[in-house]
DNA sequence: CGATGTGTTGACCGGGTTCAAACAATGTGG
DNA sequence: CCACATTGTTTGAACCCGGTCAACACATCG
């Protein structure tokens, strides 16, 4: 099965305008990709469902996504397991697994996925002569820090309604910065797989899909439930605030 | 205020049996703290409730902890806010605020603190020379990814008393790995602020603490409420795999 | 001493889970 | 090409964990 849909794929047209934020962080992900070249690095074609690396690998490599899209699973010892972060273009994998010498999480294609295997020695080899490379490195972990911050807050403060909607306002953000269109996105995760990453039910996540499209927040494609039309990205995080606002408001006394 | 507690003081005596992985745990605080005598960093003392930094505050340098204990608080556009970290010796603090070049977070004293600010350039400087200093860096943040993401499991995945169970065993953990005590500790937060921590009201920490005093696998000291006896760390874990017994059980059909 | 902040416990309520049924999408083999 | 199995999605109804509201205990402090 290859399932190459327009939202995450490397064929996509560029978003009509990009600007602001979404500009900065393009240039970032390209400088990435560029300044990459300079190292040895193996480049993987995985399709959807194949796995990046498991838990347990040796760390050899770290990898950068060229195009597609992954998801980490994290698992405990005794079973419990959860979809711990998302992954596109230009996003590292396994850097979570430099401490401890071995992956943490299995690392799985969610779509056709390009990545570039980097040998971990390498690129601190390279780092020593090239003082941006190791900027680079720092920089991709220092984000991701505070990206599962905000994920944690979001887990925390929000109800789930809310969630699903930041859920995908976060993933319409990661396409526009990417200069992919956000008004026509293809989620490639079950029900099930989205309510684990978000700390819900899979009816869950369906029962607030269906809201959010009665409100017209979001809109089923024809083509399948798993194809999302989103009209206008602000409206999501207007639905998250008006989530949270009539709980503001019964604080007021 | 000056609560100095034996728990996470300097002064505390040495845990009595120290082996294993808390002993390597020990082994590399040490040595991080000994190879950052190479860099030029400033000491600086903090009583509880202190800030060490604020959110928004330009980075320029990176802490480590010499000795006390450190939360962080994320806070989001809206107002939402979260205690998002718990730092002790030899952590790092604001390695989420190098990509943006600005804390995300405001990091508070929990207890009497020293840290060390070390220049993020000089330590960058410093490190081109001396590679274990980088490796050194590179472990932390990556060692504080995968405790992130094993707190996200937590939330995730465990019902309201394991967490706190679980919360509580994270500490002693932590304790341990330092070679502190960890049958009697202290928890200089409010039970509001663990709550927050652990995305549940403090209504329910104080009852999920209760039941934990309830069946032995804590103790309340008779110094107050703040004080924990833990008789048995493993049997914190315990605790824990019995919550999730109950419904592994159920789904065996 | 009252005042304020913190912790505990009870009673009630509600958002999210659980259980269940039906439907849709996809694939398989005859 | 269709019967059939399999997997994923939606929706309803009942239940329950954790939140909400409230009362009280107990510190510390001005």
């Amino acid at each position: 099965m290859i399932a190459t849909s327009a939202s995450t794929a490397h064929a996509a047209r560029p978003a009509p305008a990009v600007r602001g934020a979404p500009a900065a962080a393009r240039q970032r992900i390209d400088r990435t990709l560029e300044l990459l070249q300079r190292v040895p690095l193996t480049r993987r074609l995985l399709h959807a469902g194949e796995p990046v690396f498991r838990a347990g690998d040796a760390l050899a490599c770290l990898h950068v996504i060229h195009f597609g899209c992954v998801k980490t699973v994290n698992m405990s010892a005794d079973g419990r397991e959860q979809v711990a972060g998302l992954y596109f273009k230009g996003d590292w994998l396994g850097l979570d697994s430099i401490a401890a010498g071995r992956q943490g999480c299995d690392a799985v294609a969610l779509d056709l996925t390009e990545v570039w295997a980097i040998p971990y020695a390498a690129l601190l080899e390279a780092g020593a002569g090239e003082p941006a490379l190791l900027e680079l490195l720092h920089t991709a972990m220092s984000r991701e820090l505070s990206r599962d911050r905000d994920a944690m807050l979001s887990l925390c403060t929000l109800p789930a309604d809310a969630r699903v909607a930041d859920f995908l306002r976060g993933w319409a953000e990661a396409l526009a910065e990417r200069g992919l269109r956000t008004d026509q996105i293809t989620i490639h995760m079950t029900r099930a797989e989205i309510g684990n990453y978000l700390g819900m039910k899979l009816e869950t996540v369906s029962r607030a899909l269906s809201r959010l499209a009665r409100e017209k927040v979001i809109a089923f494609s024809e083509t399948g439930r798993r194809d999302l039309h989103i009209p206008d990205v602000a409206a999501l995080a207007g639905f998250v605030q008006r989530s949270l606002g009539v709980e503001a408001a019964a604080l007021v006394h």
